[in-house]
DNA sequence: CAGGGCTTGTCAAGGCTTTGTTCAGTGATA
DNA sequence: TATCACTGAACAAAGCCTTGACAAGCCCTG
């Protein structure tokens, strides 16, 4: 039994709202203690939690309300709205130019000397898990070129040779480990120097469900940001439902799926195929080692495996089709 | 059997509050000795760890002790189970409630309207996937108070209760993602910042295999980086050979493992059972929510939950064992 | 387009309750 | 002798309760 400030907290409603709801309209009767201390059991928090979702989706309170007293209501089908205001939009003009499908994040090829020499470095540092000293390379690298420039030429190939190694056994685990969070908290500090405005995201970012290695999207990401994109980043393993939802919710116009193992190639055409149910489809894109692996019927564009490219492509699309004047 | 000291020691609590709880919920018994003095025995410990555990996630007291007094409760199921462990499921969109469901903030020892309202904030905004916001709120609570502080008091709470929204179907998925996403990305900052010299790492952070939940674990690598010691962050799923390796080519005193779901447990044994059998190994601690479910044969001590106790007793030990004056 | 009425979130006043802490005085332990 | 414990009482701060009021927004009507 909650008392009604974690109620509070847990719906995200404010004490004073909880109260005039059930003053008012009488959502929740929530248990008493002798002195007189509302108890919210978890029904009563799904109730509120219900009734604060169909008060965000536009209905007027009072009507929520009475939705939500008609007896018989299924509270569980009620909270997660599927499909919100259908506004009408602008039609959406897919481009439909196909973008080279290259193998991988980075070409691997036309490494300088001293892009290589730093690319060993970071392994070695990463196999004698010296953290500080991945800290030190990595400073050299950003601070030599930019972010785009250093993540292909040496970051992304160093962890891919970690991540041979880790397949030969050469390298345990644990350094494979504490090399990507070294680079990932590096992602991040990127990511966060990036900042950009308040502005709802246009770009999603993502792995499909089961998907897990995610420091390229992350690196995409971050990549997107830096060029001025809204880019809301959601990580690994995202159910096709949540993708559904999320782009609903956000009304993003390009979704960008992570495909970086060869299962990935499935759950990213599941969440395809849901995306194109909704009424206003987002312009979804593939991206990762294994985006060259998807069928070409898939209904999805594949990023280039240079990140400029790659984000230049998304800014594109987002300009046409946030003018609609004529695509492709 | 402890005097109420060393039960106050080992549980974190003050010894007028496990005097006050005594008198005014019963949560424990304590035999006594001749002359009245109280001695408590595993069992009283663990029950005042579990209602100190519930009382940290926003149960109000006398919530807490009425659970803990319904007949036939399971003292190592209690503590648990808040599950901040989206085990995502992908096919089931959600499991419908009749979840136990535990609350979300933490009071301790007066949080603020401030806190409380944070906490609240942020789980709104993560409900909106409104990640400029949470950042926003973020900035805010890290302006306010100590890092130490500010994850007990706001971030850890939210986390809490946007995972058990999630449990409860009243959060997405996505949106949970996108803000342990952004709150990692804050404590990878403050990781940076607090980034300690050189030295050879003498403390390991990271999860057993199978373990998946590293937030919490991130954190307290956090503080324990902020606190000056040299720590090794190694991540998720971490399997038992490369704790063992890990441990043999740093020569690091203490190892740390989240314990953040029921099967840890049994991963983390497995683990303590491995490095037991090195020739120097190192002291094995393990935190996080399900440690209090670890049989007390398992040879490892447990954290307290509060951040800066646990960090204390990391300090200590190393300092213990620098100097080999005896050992515990 | 103005004005009246209704809806709805927020706030304040005044008064209990809950809860962690502190104090005083006394006895036990090492 | 200094530290640790015990009890009971007393507090202060924070929670919570109810009632009532109010301002902003929305809708309808004239």
């Amino acid at each position: 039994m909650y008392t009604i400030k974690q109620a509070a907290v847990r719906t995200g409603l404010s004490v004073a709202v909880i109260r005039v709801w059930e003053r008012r309209y009488g959502v929740v009767h929530p248990a008493r203690t002798a002195a007189g201390y509302r108890l919210y059991d978890d029904e009563a928090i799904q109730r509120l939690a219900a009734m604060q979702q169909l008060v965000a989706d536009g209905w007027a309170p009072s009507q929520a309300a009475q939705r939500l007293l008609e007896p018989g209501i299924d509270l569980a089908a009620l909270p997660n709205r599927q499909s919100v205001n259908p506004r009408p939009m602008p039609s959406l003009s897919r481009p439909t130019d196909r973008f080279g499908s290259e193998p991988s994040l980075t070409s691997g090829s036309g490494l300088g000397e001293r892009d290589l020499s730093l690319v060993a470095d970071l392994v070695s540092a990463a196999r004698e898990l010296d953290v500080p000293g991945m800290e030190r390379i990595l400073d050299e690298c950003f601070a030599a070129q930019r972010f785009e420039l250093a993540i292909e030429g040496i970051v992304s190939p160093a962890l891919r040779a970690i991540g041979s190694s880790w397949a030969e056994g050469t390298i345990d685990v644990a350094a494979e480990h504490a090399a990507s969070e070294t680079i990932r908290r590096r992602l991040a500090r990127f990511f966060d120097a990036a900042g950009v405005g308040d502005r709802v995201p246009s770009v999603i970012v993502g792995l499909p469900p089961g998907g897990y290695h995610e420091i390229g999207a992350f690196a995409f990401a971050v990549a997107g940001r830096r060029a001025g994109l809204d880019v809301l980043y959601l990580g690994a393993n995202v159910p096709a439902e949540s993708w559904v939802r999320t782009v609903n919710e956000t009304r993003a116009g390009v979704v960008i799926l992570g495909v970086v193992a060869p299962a990935d190639v499935d759950s990213a055409a599941e969440v395809i195929d849901a995306l194109r149910l909704i009424d206003r489809p987002p312009v979804v894109l593939i991206g990762g080692p294994f985006a060259a692996d998807a069928p070409d019927a898939m209904d999805a564009l594949r990023l280039p495996a240079a990140l400029d490219a790659a984000v230049a492509v998304v800014v594109e699309i987002l300009d046409s089709t946030r003018r609609p004047t004529s695509a492709a």
